[in-house]
DNA sequence: ATGATTTGTTTGGAGCGTCTAACATTCATC
DNA sequence: GATGAATGTTAGACGCTCCAAACAAATCAT
């Protein structure tokens, strides 16, 4: 049912995703400056996605995605976001790199993996009064090389 | 100088490192093998790297990581077991499944996201009292969704 | 050592994703 | 509503990666 589609085809989905916060519709112009390539890809991106059902969209018209393509496409988003705050918010790489690296990841990702991804930084991250704490002993680490371990030793060993 | 490498490229240098562990030299059809491509598809890899002076290979010998090669195989071999570590040993992702996906994103992952990923598992593994409770913490919210907050963030406050 | 098997290469061609250049449509403005 | 600017499409080409078929060399066993 779900056939694979290739990094380059998710790109197009995610995209118009993307674009089309606040306004309805996309423009083929919009894309090709947000995917950082030219229109004709565009164009010819869209008429494989459209003859595959997963977009919307006639000669000169505004883009916009089916049903089928709306569910890979928040997919596709979801592994990328779960990319980009494992890197961001937890290694602390540098925003503008972690969505980068995101973004060539994020078709790479099988679900489960996706899955416990989202479940780690939920763990990692939903917790206002430790994660702080955590994550700067963490940034301590990267810069020092020491490795605090007694508190949390301890503190297990209670549990 | 380091010019940018394809994924499949770093995928056939990184196999030759691989592969000859114990062994000193390397048969295409070892290649053609292990990277699930046709012969025909090493040989011409093979012709390429080599006019890059990345491996050393004549007409039917074997095949050799010049030293620029073996730099290349071995990032691309650090990226990749990074990225396995993380999802097999913390994320605790089926073994072949972290495999598989590490092998994908390999080819998509900076110096600097590298680094902090290293020093990330380091961080979480390098505590042999620590890191086998605290997955388990992580493994028991995976599976019933239970955020256990108050012994860390005690344990934290002290510190 | 000679023939059979395994291993490796060459050739030619396919699919995919991209591009440039030329052409078509739409939009805005007068 | 005509026309220039912005937007979009088509046609054709290229690079990359892969393959199957045909060929060539190396290796093994008798």
């Amino acid at each position: 049912m779900e056939t694979k589609h290739s990094a380059s085809m998710e790109d197009y989905l995610e995209s118009i995703l993307l674009l089309r916060e606040g306004k309805e519709a996309v423009r083929v112009s919009q894309m090709s400056k947000a995917l950082g390539v030219k229109m004709p890809s565009v164009t010819s991106a869209l008429r494989k996605l459209s003859q595959q059902g997963l977009v919307e969209h006639n000669r000169y018209g505004r883009v916009q995605l089916t049903p089928d393509g709306e569910k890979i496409a928040e997919d596709v988003f979801r592994r990328h976001e779960a990319l980009r705050r494992l890197l961001a918010e937890i290694l602390n790489v540098d925003p503008e790199i972690a969505a980068v690296d995101a973004c060539k990841m994020e078709h790479s990702v099988s679900p489960v993996t996706q899955e416990k991804l989202a479940k780690f930084i939920e763990f990692v991250l939903s917790r206002p009064k430790v994660q702080p704490e955590w994550l700067k002993l963490f940034d301590r680490y990267v810069n020092s090389g020491e490795i605090p371990q007694e508190c949390m030793m301890r503190c297990l060993r209670e549990e």
